[in-house]
DNA sequence: GCCGTTTTCGGCCCGACTGTTTTCAGTCG
């Protein structure tokens, strides 16, 4: 079974954690970490990578060092080094690092001093009040770690980052708040928040405000505050009843731009943009950009990005992933807004498991605005969702051809989400296929084929359809839930290229699926993405917002986008 | 351990808050 690429960079950062514990050189430390976080950014899976001899080295972050620790994890799935250290450093110390307030010094010295390897063992020296003896540590200390314990056994996984739709609106009403205070000015969620990633750890909100409010009081005071971290003048952190870290920042309006820049990071963009800083002698903190001691620019983001001859560059792109090389050479994208998109392909109704009419759907798409919107409901194999047959689809062929003729300036687009097969058929016949206007080709069950047998399936699917074709949910990944399954994508893409077929990116928040990394490999192959909610009522539609972040994310431009041409483009390119 | 628009050796991003101290270490982001 091959090594893939998200173990090879857990296995880096575990490595890092054991080394940082063991007191190692903390450069050395990071760069682990940092060639972690690159592997995990890699479209292209490691096991082919050295399988067809690339050059590793070339990847930023990695040498011939690391190059050769990944080619022996590939070749014998584990890392010899690792085992080596794991003699003098226990591997279980690394779940201490969960412990609120525990790092890795701390670690070393309660297993060097304590003989301490668990948590059970942790936990029992803390309640024979043995901690708060060691130099360094006291009794607050200890309570801090009995209590995280104690927290974290009631509720295993409360430290799990949330999704994005999941925080949004807890988010928003905290802002509302904040606004009204008193002496409050501006306002603003940094953080992953701002960056729209598919999941959010934790929010970092941004104020300024005259000197004598009373923010920092009147934000611990928060009705859904649980429990209050830190609180100081500048910075206090809380957490809020269903597990969401809160951070919130005062600072003064003329270090706002530095300060929104510095919050909303990601950590690997700030870092190389505080490089570039560094290079031209200037200092840049989250205060300002100083030169020497005079602060030069910082009040607004554009300013901190002029200071390093760079343009503004939009919060979705900020991952450290080209973004600054391409604003250096100005080829940045022009990001896809959501006011583009001129309609949805991709609907379920109440013929299956939708809750509202195919009258109603349309009704809602034609009050948002859009041209579009395509029917595609289930087929026959989902029996739970009463999947259609051959005879129901014909009946609902001709319900839409009805209603289409009733319609005005908007059209139905006749479509179905068929299922594929395992061996890559299409579940319903070709008779009836060739009817509809498109497919949305999704896998649905058998998710763990091998990687060949899997792209070989899609792959026969796109190739057997009669008619233009979308491949609905592309991985099949459910965030912090189901896995992607094993295809090669960029056979994949190829395929999709060639045959003329659009990947979609299903905005279901819980979907996002392509992520961020596939939708810029599709734009740079060349291969059309469909933004689709997958609605499964007239409310559903609104998810869109969801697809739109995860497309900026992944720097597609409005024209990678199939659906924002118009009714008149869309329907020329459908018959092709 | 990586990397080079001052460098192949000597650097490697920056600050707030807390607890334990009496000037700072550790954690966190």
């Amino acid at each position: 079974m091959p090594v893939h690429n998200p173990e090879i960079a857990e296995t880096f950062n575990k490595y890092a954690d054991l080394l940082e514990i063991d007191g190692a050189n903390q450069f050395r430390v990071r760069a682990y970490r940092t060639a972690g976080r690159t592997i995990l950014d890699l479209s292209q899976n490691l096991y082919d990578m050295v399988k067809e001899g690339k050059d590793l080295s070339e990847l930023p972050g990695i040498g011939k060092d690391l190059a050769n620790k990944i080619i022996e994890m590939v070749r014998t799935g584990r890392l010899s080094q690792m085992e080596e250290l794991k003699k003098t450093v226990p591997i279980e110390l690394l779940d201490m690092m969960d412990i609120a307030d525990l790092g890795p010094k701390r670690i070393a010295r309660l297993h060097q001093e304590l003989g301490i390897s668990t948590i059970k063992e942790l936990e029992a020296s803390a309640r024979e009040k043995k901690i708060r003896e060691l130099p360094g540590y006291g009794e607050k200390i200890e309570q801090a770690i009995l209590d995280d314990i104690t927290r974290k056994g009631k509720a295993r996984g409360s430290k799990e980052r949330l999704k994005l739709s999941a925080v949004e609106s807890a988010t928003e009403s905290l802002l509302s708040y904040l606004r009204k205070i008193k002496g409050v000015k501006k306002v603003t969620a940094a953080g992953s928040y701002r960056r729209r990633m598919e999941t959010v750890g934790d929010v970092d909100i941004l104020v300024t405000h005259t000197g004598d409010s009373d923010v920092m009081e009147r934000f611990v005071k928060y009705e859904d505050v649980d429990r209050i971290i830190a609180k100081g003048e500048t910075k206090s952190t809380v957490v809020l009843r269903f597990g969401l870290q809160v951070d919130l920042r005062a600072v003064s309006g003329e270090s706002y731009g530095a300060a929104l820049h510095y919050f909303t990071g990601s950590k690997a963009h700030n870092i190389a943009i505080r490089q570039m800083g560094v290079k031209k002698n200037l200092k840049i903190n989250e205060y300002g950009v100083f030169k020497g001691k005079k602060r030069i620019a910082g009040k607004t983001e554009e300013e901190v990005y002029e200071q390093v001859g760079l343009p503004y560059i939009e919060p979705e792109l900020r991952e450290q992933r080209g973004e600054i090389e391409a604003a250096r050479e100005g080829r940045l994208p022009r990001l896809i807004e959501i006011r583009k998109i001129r309609g949805d392909l991709h609907s379920h109704t109440n013929n299956t498991e939708g809750r509202n009419s195919i009258e109603e759907m349309a009704e809602a798409a034609q009050k948002k605005g859009y041209e579009y919107l395509a029917i595609t409901d289930h087929s026959k194999r989902l029996s739970m969702t009463h999947g259609l047959d051959e005879k129901r689809l014909e009946e609902q062929i001709e319900e839409i051809d009805r209603l289409n003729r009733k319609l005005k300036d908007f059209t139905l687009l006749k479509g179905i989400e068929v299922d594929i097969l395992e061996d890559g058929s299409l579940d319903l016949n070709n008779s009836v296929l060739k009817k509809l206007d498109l497919l949305v080709c999704s896998v649905h069950h058998k998710f763990n084929l091998s990687q060949k047998k899997q792209t070989e399936r899609i792959i026969r699917a796109i190739e057997s359809s009669p008619v233009f074709t979308i491949l609905g949910h592309p991985t099949g990944r459910i965030i912090g839930e189901r896995e992607p399954y094993d295809v090669n994508m960029e056979q994949l893409m190829k395929v999709a290229r060639d045959r003329n077929c659009a990947l979609e990116l299903n905005a279901q928040p819980e979907r996002l699926d392509l992520n961020d990394i596939y939708c810029k490999m599709a734009k740079d192959m060349g291969v059309m993405i469909v933004i689709s909610t997958d609605a499964h009522s007239t409310a559903g539609l609104d998810l869109m917002r969801f697809g739109i972040y995860q497309a900026r994310r992944g720097w597609l431009e409005s024209n990678n986008v199939l659906n924002s041409r118009n009714g008149k483009e869309l329907q020329e390119l459908l018959k092709k």
